[in-house]
DNA sequence: TTTGGTGTGGTCTGGA
DNA sequence: TCCAGACCACACC
């Protein structure tokens, strides 16, 4: 027997001719040699809770049971924790994965002694990765023998704790371009690139560049791409929208040709894997990523674009974008078969761009992989939910915890229906120009509510009176339990000391270096799941779901904002705004900046020793000015708009309709641009002369066509709109016009003068140009409410913005400065 | 297949 | 014609 250290990349299982299964694990070692490693001992199972006292009888019907298409079937108890107490159940095994359905199905259809059923719904290969605890994107040590140049048949599998280096991955990006003829859609050009450098353009119209390859049709340019990959052989195949787009359009044309898709690592077939509505595909033994779903999922919220294309999505997370051609211009260069140098240098960059995202996004995904064992596949298309489940999926096995089960159609539905619940303090802030501005927050607060009170599904409403009495939640009638620690807890805590552990250390470390990189990754990873386990257990579709749970969770934020709302005024702070976790103050009596910090700092401390178990109120910064305004409609300060001016001379700028993407660039610019000239020159009768000056540009058309583009998305079927508002007209004035617009689609619209509503008056933006434009809508709904939002904080009204009557006395705001 | 609640503000809609 | 409320999108945390 040899012992082999093996890098896991992928997972499945195939079925013996007995109808037995075969895990398979998809390996590379050190030294790069790709190994399948096949084991046979694990079997399919799933848990079945009997009626209190049937369990013998029970075990015996099911042993006995002859289920079709189920060869071998057998039922042991074992005993696992359920909820807070611990029961029997029975382990029913079996030989085929794909009959765990049925039989299920049929235990429960035919034996009363059936009180509910457990882990029946979780795949066989992830089932496999659970039970031997292996993670994906790490090192394991397999025991066995090797029967071929690159199978080991293993008798035993195991993950090695030592942390070794990742072996070289080799990855290929590839795309592809289409052009319709005779209204029939034609794959023209396919590119790849590699990480070692490899490049290649495989098309059927004449060019010299070197990297082309001239095939002569689109039948054999599918066979080279086959024959490319399978050459190149990656461990990793990265596609952009591909699962959507290249690869069903692949798939279909390889289908009409006859053309064996068969880019597997050892020749297998490209599968497909369908979950639910959406489709994917598996090219079997690679990590086959489609960017786009894990940029849509996971990295959308974090990211300034404001949409998520290839090109919007490269430049700002790489740097580098798309070359410019339209889909037209391709398509009349392909036709009128002239030079074909911009569509290939086109085509190519897009792989280009794909692997380089590829390179940074892949280790992100590789660390999601290792924390929650899933394989790459999976992390890379599945959202929030989905991923913290896992995480905690595979700790509930080590904890000896049945997993609960997933909620029917009718429990996610009844559960739609329960009431939501309060959640966190948003402060009103105190409008104007607000000076030496600290602001302090929470270190994870949620995370660290739900450790430091022990808030999980089981935990709570305890029958201890002593929980009652030391846990109790504020506001509510409920507690958790003390005695015990909870699950979600538990490993909630792992989670957040890890990121702690990491995070010190990598202030130690150059920001360059590939250690800091992928602790980077890592602690990353970690606050994926830190952040959504509170908002997954008010998930209806959550597992471990208990809205009290995460209803508790804000009862506590609540709690303790205010309790440091009040030791802050006591100690001659004023606070100027918080949100949840924050809070800015400022400290009226203290005029030195560098003393007000250090205030800050003693309060802090005072603060934190006051806080329970890991909760941390940490010092943010130092900000010289802040603007705060007034909201338009009622009275009062606008809570979640402001903007800070940082000592570095930085801004942060939250909420205002310069972050917005509903707003044209130029408003956008304008208000930026008076924000700027407020904290930095202080200055209103400047912004006030910049404003009009603009104003009177719009009037004259002097300004880009393209700035004033409005960008709103459809969010439903156009059909189902109650409300028909201007970007709903554009869509469909798009749709009549033969574009592709649907659900998801981001409409570029702009406001012309023809028609008399706002909504008549929108017009898809390619329709339109600057002679069309309706320069009052601009200057009224636009210019104006941006530059006023932020000018009224300082008195000035759209009158005066709008009638260039000069203001005296401005400066009155500013006296001290 | 969509982790949660809080909040602002634009435009439309329909009744006075 | 005016205005409140509904609808809708997008932001903050």
């Amino acid at each position: 027997m040899e012992k082999f250290r093996l890098f896991l990349l992928d997972a499945d299982y195939v079925l013996d001719k007995n109808e037995y299964p075969v895990i398979r694990l998809f390996c590379k070692s050190k030294e790069g040699k790709d190994f399948i490693v096949k084991y046979r001992k694990f079997r399919p199972y799933f848990y079945v809770l009997s009626k209190p006292e049937k369990e013998n009888e029970l075990v015996e019907k099911i042993k006995n049971a002859k289920i079709e298409g189920v060869k071998e079937i057998d039922a042991y108890i074992t005993e696992k924790k359920f909820g807070r107490e611990t029961r029997k159940f029975i382990v029913v095994t079996i030989n085929n994965p794909r009959k765990i359905p049925e039989t299920r199905k049929f235990i429960k259809d035919n034996f009363d002694e059936v009180e509910d059923t457990f882990e029946y719904d979780i795949p066989f290969y992830k089932r496999f990765l659970i039970d031997f605890q292996l993670r994906p994107a790490d090192w394991i040590l397999v025991k066995g023998e090797k029967i071929d140049e690159d199978t080991i048949e293993a008798e035993g599998i195991q993950t090695i704790e030592e942390n070794l280096p990742e072996p070289k991955l080799k990855m290929l990006a590839f795309d592809i371009e289409m052009v319709e003829e005779n209204s029939k859609e034609k794959i023209i050009m396919i590119s790849l690139a590699t990480n070692n450098g490899f490049k290649k353009v495989i098309t059927y119209q004449h060019s010299d560049l070197e990297y082309v390859e001239v095939v002569k049709d689109e039948k054999t340019l599918l066979k080279r791409f086959v024959e490319t990959i399978r050459k190149e052989d990656p461990d990793v195949v990265l596609g952009y929208n591909s699962d959507l787009f290249d690869i069903p359009q692949i798939k279909q044309r390889c289908e009409s040709y006859k053309i064996d898709l068969n880019i597997g690592k050892f020749r297998e077939r490209l599968k497909t894997a369908r979950r639910g509505r959406e489709t994917s595909y598996k090219i079997p033994g690679r990590v086959y990523v489609d960017l786009y779903r894990f940029v849509a999922n996971i990295l959308s919220p974090q990211l300034k674009s404001e949409v998520l294309t290839l090109d919007a999505v490269a430049n700002e997370l790489v740097g580098m974008g798309k070359k410019d051609l339209s889909w037209q211009e391709m398509s009349e260069i392909w036709k009128s078969k002239s030079d074909i140098t911009r569509i290939v240098e086109y085509n190519l960059r897009d792989s280009e761009i794909t692997l380089k995202l590829g390179e940074l996004l892949v280790p992100q995904i590789f660390a999601i992989s290792k924390l929650t064992g899933l394989l790459a596949f999976d992390v890379s298309r599945y959202a929030y939910s989905q991923i913290v489940e896992n995480y905690y999926m595979r700790n509930a096995f080590k904890e000896n915890i049945v997993v609960p089960n997933r909620p029917k159609y009718e429990e996610i539905y009844s559960r739609r229906l329960e009431a939501s619940y309060k959640g966190a303090i948003v402060f009103e802030p105190k409008t104007g120009l607000a000076k030496n501005i600290v602001v302090m927050d929470f270190r994870s607060l949620y995370p660290t509510i739900i450790i430091t009170h022990n808030i999980s599904p089981e935990t709570f409403n305890c029958e201890h009176e002593e929980c009652k009495q030391k846990n109790k939640v504020p506001e509510f009638n409920y507690h958790f339990c003390i005695k015990e620690k909870g699950f979600i807890p538990k490993y909630l805590e792992k989670v957040i000391l890890r990121r702690i552990e990491i995070k010190k250390k990598m202030k130690q470390l150059d920001k360059n270096s590939e250690e800091y990189k992928m602790l980077n990754n890592m602690q990353y990873a970690l606050k994926i799941i830190a952040n959504s386990t509170y908002g997954y257990m008010a998930y209806v579709g959550a597992r471990w779901y208990r809205k009290e749970a995460a209803a508790s969770t804000t009862a506590f934020e609540r709690y303790y904002i205010r309790k440091i709302e009040e030791m802050a005024k006591k100690e001659g702070w004023v606070i100027i705004y918080g949100d949840t976790d924050s809070l800015m103050v400022t400290n009226p009596n203290i005029e030195d900046p560098e003393k007000v910090k250090k205030k800050a700092l003693e309060f802090l401390k005072k603060v934190n020793d006051s806080l329970p178990g890991i909760m941390e109120l940490e010092y943010r910064g130092f900000y010289p000015f802040g603007i705060f305004v007034k909201k338009k409609i009622g009275s009062g300060g606008a809570k979640k708009r402001y903007a800070l001016l940082a000592e570095d001379g930085s801004l942060e700028i939250r909420g205002f309709e310069t972050v917005r993407r509903d707003w044209c660039q130029l408003a956008k610019k304008v208000q930026r641009d008076v924000i700027e000239i407020i904290l930095r020159e202080r200055d209103v009768d400047k912004a006030v002369k910049y404003v009009r000056e603009v104003i009177k540009m719009i009037k004259n058309r002097e300004v880009n066509y393209n700035d004033l583009i409005i960008y709103e998305q459809i969010t439903k079927p156009l059909s189902e709109y109650k409300q028909i508002s201007p970007h709903v007209v554009a869509a469909r004035k798009m749709h009549e016009r033969g574009k592709l617009v649907g659900e998801g689609s981001i409409i570029a619209f702009v406001i012309t003068k023809r028609g008399s509503s706002i909504s008549e008056k929108a017009e898809p933006a390619e329709d339109a140009t600057i002679e069309d434009i309706d320069t009052e809508y601009y200057i009224k709904n636009q210019i104006i409410p941006a530059a006023t939002r932020v000018l009224s904080a300082f008195s000035i009204t759209e009158s005066e913005l709008l009638s260039g009557v000069k203001q005296v006395g401005l400066h009155k705001f500013f006296k001290k400065n």
